[in-house]
DNA sequence: GCCGTTTTCGGCCCGACTGTTTTCAGTCG
């Protein structure tokens, strides 16, 4: 029998990983476009599957999954059972990998990765900035001053974006080597801590906090033996930084059980929130330095983080709320806000079935869905102009209310609603003519096309489209992808007043890759009276889980139930979606 | 390479923008 390592859990990414990296050099080796959509489709189904990997290998429902076929599902397998993917080597033989780096750069595809291959033998993301840098590169023919400079845009961005990681790649990493550290001999207890703990969007690094009664030097000696570790420094007697094999890299911190507050609370952070908290610890006579509290020169034990914060006056802080802001004063006062939890959402709004650009249907939506607590489900599929995503005429929407009628008459205790994300167009008009809008339960606005309009403009276009009584929820309202795209020129705080005064919802998108809007102008939105709507977005079963980080941003936003559209009933929430339509 | 109410071969996503060009290739969502 194989024990799994800590690390199987990337198997789904990673097998992914490998078939979207095979898509890129077949790509650059001029094959098939077909061939290449195979590999990219093989990898977002594996991506989006529900569950592990490897069952779903064994029990043959992965080989039954519509996008696998026989080619694909022969190098999943590779991959999982021997780690390797010969296929992928064989290519890395035959092509630079550097160019498949270079693809990542904005503006850059393989026509033009694989005419500065050819013409000046540019191998690697350095070598290309040299050559914009040195002015051969706008040179080539069809380029131009304006993509060089583009490209050196896009480099400094891909730099800065590769030293963070996307928060569920971050957790999932977190919770995995979480599970191997409370394996070893001696440790107690191993907890997440760092950027992870705080849900921050993106995360540098991962931090594990081990308790035990055993010297730290030896918890130390058996790192190095887990599977995946390349490089192993220590920092301190009390501290060591782990680099995996996949480049990632986490900090791993020892402490005696009496101490974990201090720890906990020293790992965790932000370092704004550690900072006023020493200085309200001053105030009061206490210090907290070397991740420990005194008091005076006498050392005080904090066996958790509620005795620490307990010996501050001060009520315990959600590890979300840490970031420096008003978190102390109202702990100081007992005012901590009630925070959001997964269970008070209700409903489950924004989700893509395979009418559009999604793979499950109505019905799988709806079953999975009420599996997980809610009560009802608004389904948002794309708008006719999203041609490329499968966008709905009114036609196939009338297809889809028929399809949910039926669903909604045989399945007790789940709602399907009848609602689209449509197009936000660019005079700012919703994507469908208003008698289809209105026989709609709600409609999602979005921002798919012209992002780089000016300021002045995408506000009016966006202002507009808030304006239209049909819109209950403006969604992902900045466009950002979180370390790809930044957000598109918008006026918020405008955007929030005519919100708040149209009665229409600002989404909290929490596909993980956007997290959108950004938690820090959640208290802004609230004290302007707009609801927040927690949208998944998800284009599949696996998606459904995108709520949870929709919460935490939530949480860090300070919201509670109150402040939330799908916290609300069916009837609440119903209510609000039907204002100013009669 | 994958799929099938077009089913074992033939088809698979398209419209708009950008920067380069004087009519359009390449990229992106």
């Amino acid at each position: 029998m194989t024990t799994p390592g800590p690390l199987s859990h990337v198997d789904k990414k990673s097998a992914a990983q490998v078939l979207e990296q095979i898509a890129s050099f077949l790509e650059l080796k001029g094959e098939n476009p077909f061939r290449i959509r195979a590999f990219r489709t093989a990898s977002k189904t594996i991506a989006g599957l529900p569950g592990e990997l490897a069952p779903a290998l064994a029990d043959g429902t992965l080989a039954a999954t519509k996008g696998i076929g026989p080619a694909t599902l022969q190098i999943v397998l590779e991959v999982v059972t021997t780690g390797r993917a010969s296929l992928l080597e064989e290519l890395r033989d035959q092509v630079p990998p550097g160019l498949v780096d270079m693809l990542q750069i904005p503006g850059l595809g393989v026509a033009k990765v694989r005419l500065i291959h050819e013409t000046l033998r540019v191998d690697s993301v350095a070598e290309l900035e040299e050559a914009a840098l040195d002015g051969s590169l706008a040179k080539l023919p069809r380029f131009g001053q304006k993509t060089a400079e583009n490209i050196l845009k896009g480099i400094r961005f891909l730099r800065r974006a590769s030293a963070w990681r996307l928060s569920h790649h971050a957790a999932e990493e977190a919770g995995a080597l979480r599970a191997a550290l409370g394996q070893l001999k001696g440790v107690r207890q191993a907890i997440v801590a760092g950027d992870v703990r705080r849900r921050m969007e993106v995360v540098r690094d991962v931090v594990i906090v081990l308790t035990s009664e055993a010297l730290p030097g030896e918890i130390f000696g058996l790192l190095s033996e887990l599977p995946g570790v390349s490089e192993f420094a220590g920092q301190d007697e009390r501290r060591v930084t782990l680099r995996f094999a996949g480049g990632s890299a986490a900090q791993v911190i020892v402490t005696t059980p009496v101490n974990l507050g201090a720890v906990l609370l020293h790992a965790t952070g932000s370092e704004a929130h550690l900072r006023q908290l020493s200085a309200h610890a001053a105030s009061l006579g206490y210090a907290l330095s070397g991740a420990a509290l005194w008091r005076g020169s006498e050392f005080v034990p904090t066996p958790d983080e509620a005795t620490l914060y307990a010996a501050l006056g001060l009520q315990l802080v959600p590890p979300e709320l840490r970031e420096g802001r008003d978190e102390i004063a109202l702990a100081a006062r007992g005012a901590l806000p009630r925070l959001l939890e997964r269970d008070d959402l209700l409903g489950f709004l924004h989700c893509h079935t395979n009418y559009s650009d999604g793979t499950n249907t109505v019905e799988q939506l709806a079953i999975a869905c009420r599996e997980q607590g809610y009560r009802y489900v608004g389904i948002t599929d794309h708008s006719q102009s999203a041609a490329y995503a499968g966008g709905l005429q009114a036609a196939d929407l009338e297809r889809q209310w028929g399809e949910i009628d039926a669903v909604n008459a045989r399945l007790d205790g789940v709602h399907v609603l009848k609602g689209v994300e449509a197009d936000i167009l660019q005079d700012g008009a919703l994507d469908y003519p208003a008698p289809v809008l209105e026989r709609l339960d709600f409609v999602i606005g979005s921002v798919h096309s012209r992002f780089n309009m000016n300021a002045e403009q995408m506000t009016a276009r966006v202002l507009r489209a808030l304006d239209d009584p049909r819109l209950t929820i403006l969604g992902h309202p900045t466009g950002r992808l979180l370390l790809s795209r930044d957000p598109y020129q918008l006026d918020m705080d405008a955007v929030i007043e005519r919100a708040a005064a149209r009665g229409v919802a600002l989404e909290i998108n929490a596909d993980p890759h956007r997290l959108d809007l950004d938690w820090r102008v959640l208290p802004a939105v609230k004290a302007a009276g707009a609801p927040l709507s927690i949208g998944a977005d998800a284009h599949n079963i696996a998606g459904i889980g995108y709520a949870d980080f929709g919460v935490g941003i939530a949480r860090k936003g300070g919201l509670g139930p109150d402040d939330v559209l799908n916290a609300r009933d069916l009837d609440g929430f119903l209510a609000f979606a039907s204002k100013g339509r009669d």
